[in-house]
DNA sequence: CGTCTGTTTGATAGCGCTCAAAGGGGGTGG
DNA sequence: CCACCCCCTTTGAGCGCTATCAAACAGACG
């Protein structure tokens, strides 16, 4: 969920064209996410300002590229939804971000990928090569402005969840979580009260740095309180936005 | 601990000189932090970038600004140390950041400040009015790279610090912290063994998620298995900086 | 010398994790 | 078309880590 270092030169990395990349592709980058809300309209969508671009797809649970892999790649979401993550050496899971339709990935630094990135659902991408990247920003100064909203946004959202992270209770952040959830349907235009929740419960836990009984539990939880029903495990409808919003800031009690 | 939204014109709110800024002073921004390392010998240093500026002393434990203040300034640290946090409604507070000579707060959105900051020692600040930072801007392509770069640092920051606030265990959030104080201090060009820690264990305890009792717990049982040694509360000597890595990356056991 | 703030240490409790097993829905093969 | 399997979700029981509550300790300052 970020920015490439496009000030850095790194050396090419041998240039695929690959439409269905492997399990285990050995290349990596972060993500840089569009703000979902400007995907839409923006005519200085990145997409348009960077031009042509090679293509990949990936199905679900395809990994795109791994945290620590030399990165020279940016890519943009054409459609479907992509997981970015960091792990421990145990494999203790934090996942830092979901990008979607109209967001963009590659976060690099010192020449390689911060965070691994994997496919949620069937995605497909643009691929753009660091060194096009880098002429087209030295060619356009809208690009550099661009990214840096870009980026400023994606920080602005790791503040918050780690505000979450470090400070709220399990409740409280399945109830952001849900919250998230419907703002972002909202922003494109969906439903904002009866949402349709992508992932598994283990990856929202990996993403709340909760278990996935723990977010099973709460959901349930949540639903014999009346706060919320279930349509069918990823089908949630929202019945009382205005008292998950009071949990989601500590506000009930 | 991140970039003023200089491509929104935020409405100038009343300019102010003071020296020396109130208790609660309303105005409000995140923070910039530039890269350590590139702060002692970039020329690209954006103090240099931004040339003049008015000047803020604030004494410890003042506040800069607070979350949801209008922003519309930018700081950089001349001297000091600064914190930047959010809050919960309830009184909860996370800590994001840490921020010290040469790095740059003011992270602003929807022209706002994201976060609170306030000052940990005494700290002198240079004030940057936002028209005059856009006008610069426009004058000198590098301050928006600078900016970019900036802002891509913190973010890498921010993923790293999610791993640890949703994954780690609380001796490798302690341990964690102890390195990268050393890291800090080596990147100035001191000892990085025998480190001065300017925060108090409380304010140590909001930055990892935790209380103070169990950071003091914490460093406690590392002092006993001789991984630590205290020349006093605030200055600590990392006896066994390996051993220290291991469990920082969840590598012990 | 007393007060105040910050640190350490102690005792206890609770939230969320771990381990375990039982549902439930969809896909595949017989 | 049905049976089986697999994966995901839910539910249950018990425990452990860290928070909470409380008090002693230590250094700074007036």
């Amino acid at each position: 969920m970020f920015i490439a270092d496009i000030s850095r030169q790194v050396p090419a990395a041998a240039p695929r064209r690959t439409k269905e990349i492997g399990k285990a592709e050995p290349c990596s980058a972060c993500a840089i996410r569009h703000a979902a809300v400007h995907n839409r309209v923006d005519a200085n969508d990145l997409s348009n300002l960077l031009g042509a671009s090679t293509e990949v797809v990936l199905s679900s649970r395809q990994t795109l590229f791994n945290e620590g892999d030399p990165g020279n790649r940016l890519y943009s979401i054409r459609d479907g939804a992509i997981m970015v993550y960091k792990m421990t050496p145990d494999g203790r899971r934090q996942i830092t971000g979901f990008l979607f339709e109209g967001d963009i990935l590659g976060l690099i630094s010192d020449g390689k990928y911060v965070c691994s990135a994997e496919a949620i659902t069937k995605t497909s991408l643009y691929c753009y090569q660091m060194p096009t990247i880098e002429r087209l920003v030295k060619g356009d100064p809208a690009i550099e402005r661009r990214l840096l909203e870009i980026t400023r946004h994606e920080l602005v959202e790791a503040q918050e969840q780690m505000l979450l992270l470090g400070r709220k209770t399990a409740k409280e952040r399945v109830a952001s979580f849900l919250l998230k959830m419907a703002r972002h349907a909202r922003d494109r235009g969906q439903d904002d009260l009866e949402i349709s929740i992508l992932m598994s419960r283990d990856i929202i836990g990996d993403y709340l740095g909760l278990t996935t009984e723990t977010v099973s539990r709460t959901l349930t939880a949540f639903k014999q309180n009346g706060l919320i029903s279930f349509i069918d495990p990823h089908q949630i409808r929202l019945s009382d936005p205005a008292a998950l919003d009071d949990i989601a800031n500590g506000e009930a009690r």
